[in-house]
DNA sequence: AGTATCGTTCGTATTATTACGAATAAAAAT
DNA sequence: ATTTTTATTCGTAATAATACGAACGATACT
């Protein structure tokens, strides 16, 4: 059996598609990317969850790059990482549009 | 606190990524995208895993509709499911791209 | 100083993910 | 009929993800 390693491409892609992978996240992300609020406590009483899961999400959201925050008295504010976003949209673009038309299965 | 649930939009575009949020996962579907290999045996020499383990990981991107298998003896071939891939791609672009551009953090 | 507000971190419990080898199943080849 | 090939399922272990409330820290308000 061969073994080869992952790409860093394949690594990238698979740590920004984890970070989309929960329902509450992709919530979070639509709020940011619309910007219908980036405050913590605006989302917070929105989303089912208790305050300390958010900030665990949003936590999760800022290590895979996905988002940043910033303390604005008496808040959090948040929102996206533009660069890493669009790299992601790059990313997942390249993933799933280079595909074989012909049948397979 | 408010609580409202998740769309089903959200819940399914979590399920994609998901899938996708492990580098073996996408190493798989850029097999079959590209169409390399369809084949178990040929993705297991490739892939740095068991056997058991790839099963187990081709069948989560079949429980999320992302790849289709068939067997054919005396192997067992692997494809892209199109129908949920072009769903897929339209999900993640729509989220990716509807994005406000004003700087906000 | 004392109190309220806002988020994060801590501690913890539950469930899910990832991984492996052994055992199994199903068909083909000998 | 036995063996080989191929892939899945089973059993199991280790780690990660998810969630909550309590405790904490930092700032603003009284």
């Amino acid at each position: 059996m061969a073994k080869e390693e992952f790409t860093k491409e394949q690594e990238q892609l698979a740590r920004f598609a984890k970070a989309l992978g929960h329902p509450v996240r992709v919530a979070i992300l639509q709020m940011l990317a619309k910007q219908i609020c980036c405050y913590h406590g605006d989302m917070s009483e929105v989303l089912p969850i208790a305050k300390s899961t958010l900030s665990q999400h949003l936590n999760e959201l800022k290590d895979a790059g996905l988002i940043q925050g910033n303390i604005t008295l008496p808040s959090v504010k948040y929102c996206i990482n533009m660069k890493n976003w669009t790299l992601a949209r790059t990313m997942f673009e390249t993933l799933l549009t280079e595909i074989n038309n012909e049948e397979c299965c």
